[in-house]
DNA sequence: CATTAATAGTGAATTTTATCACAAATAAAT
DNA sequence: ATTTATTTGTGATAAAATTCACTATTAATG
């Protein structure tokens, strides 16, 4: 077993990544463990600790090269091989998914959408390609598909979930309040707004 | 000073009052540590400590009240009165928030939408009244706008985060990558689906 | 070439969070 | 009324994550 990674070591890791994709197109060849600290709101010696589980990288007084850490965190992190990523749910949250481009110009490729509705299905006018919700399982598995985004009603969210999973899924980015009960080796992470408007909520009501 | 509460305890709290409210649907009156815990994916010693952040509530050999708790954690989270919510950006995603009815049904009233597409206010049917983005401070401080869904592009989110800010938001939904650095009092939560895929990615190729 | 200044790497200490384990309480059963 | 079974509340313990503090390295400077 590889040594274990702290998850929000993980999450600082990602966003380090991404800000070397920004520095990459802004052309800057340096950088240190304090500069990134600051660009992505956290603490100095635990972007120099995250970094360094990889094994040393950096160089002492000169900081990190940006480009040889970008491809060092892409290689131990995955995001080096391009993922194949789905979305479930083509109601307006799942349609603005759908056409994020965003998403593919980071290595996530969108090769499927499903609908238990298949009107929409007909309707919507994408190059990528739509299927009916009851085939979620058999397209997943034949496809070799990673990743999801969960986008259904909250009460469609745990047969859609089950699908997924039986279909081998190995990500679920869940945007209902449904409450995923993975197995081992299967991964969510929960995206609910009206959830998040509560924790602000709370938040500002407790502290202070 | 009020005692301190992780951070996690929060959001599992948050977690429960929204299974108290499924269950107050459902007719339920008495519920147990263990079940909560069962329920939202979290372990009953967590539970009780949690709730018990705010004083005994519970009755021994019986549980908690359903109806009595859910009255107690909206009290001291805050739920009790409605809050006051707007949007930024009214591109796919802000639409999608704009018409996404379960916040309204949860205690969070929309009263603002923004866009610097003079054209798109103009075009788009909502009952929600829609401003121009340079009218954001002003308006967030004239309705006493406390949370904001952020969906505006990566580079139009610094700016727009700042006038939020400025006009006295409390708490931000960040659907965007920008990393917003809030002065203190305002809270922020980041939703942004290529982080979060970036995560799931990171997490099945490291562990095992 | 020697000195200085900046920065990565890292063991240790601290803080935060989660888990454990059990006493106290009490509803239900007998 | 007594016993039994269950569940809360919580102090103690453990685990996880962060922060600190320092060493070693090395680029830049004179």
């Amino acid at each position: 077993m590889k040594k274990q990674i702290p998850i929000p070591s993980i999450e600082r890791l990602s966003a380090i990544y991404m800000m070397l994709e920004e520095m990459e197109a802004e052309g800057v060849e340096k950088v240190s463990s304090k500069e990134i600290a600051a660009r992505i709101g956290a603490q100095s010696h635990n972007v120099r600790k995250d970094i360094n589980y990889f094994g040393e990288i950096g160089n002492a007084r000169a900081g990190y090269v940006a480009k040889k850490l970008k491809a060092h965190l892409s290689a131990k992190l995955g995001f080096n091989k391009p993922k194949k990523a789905c979305v479930v749910g083509i109601g307006r949250l799942g349609a603005a998914i759908l056409f994020y481009n965003r998403l593919a110009a980071r290595g996530f490729s969108l090769v499927a959408g499903f609908d238990s509705n298949v009107n929409k299905l007909e309707t919507l006018q994408t190059e990528i390609p739509l299927f009916p919700a009851h085939e979620i399982t058999e397209v997943v598995r034949r496809k070799a598909i990673e990743l999801a985004a969960l986008a259904v009603p909250a009460a469609a969210a745990q047969e859609a979930a089950g699908k997924l999973i039986e279909g081998g899924i190995k990500g679920i980015v869940n945007f209902t309040p449904f409450v995923i009960k993975p197995p081992k080796g299967v991964f969510v992470r929960n995206m609910d707004l009206v959830g998040e408007f509560r924790v602000l909520s709370a938040l500002s009501n407790i502290t202070f």
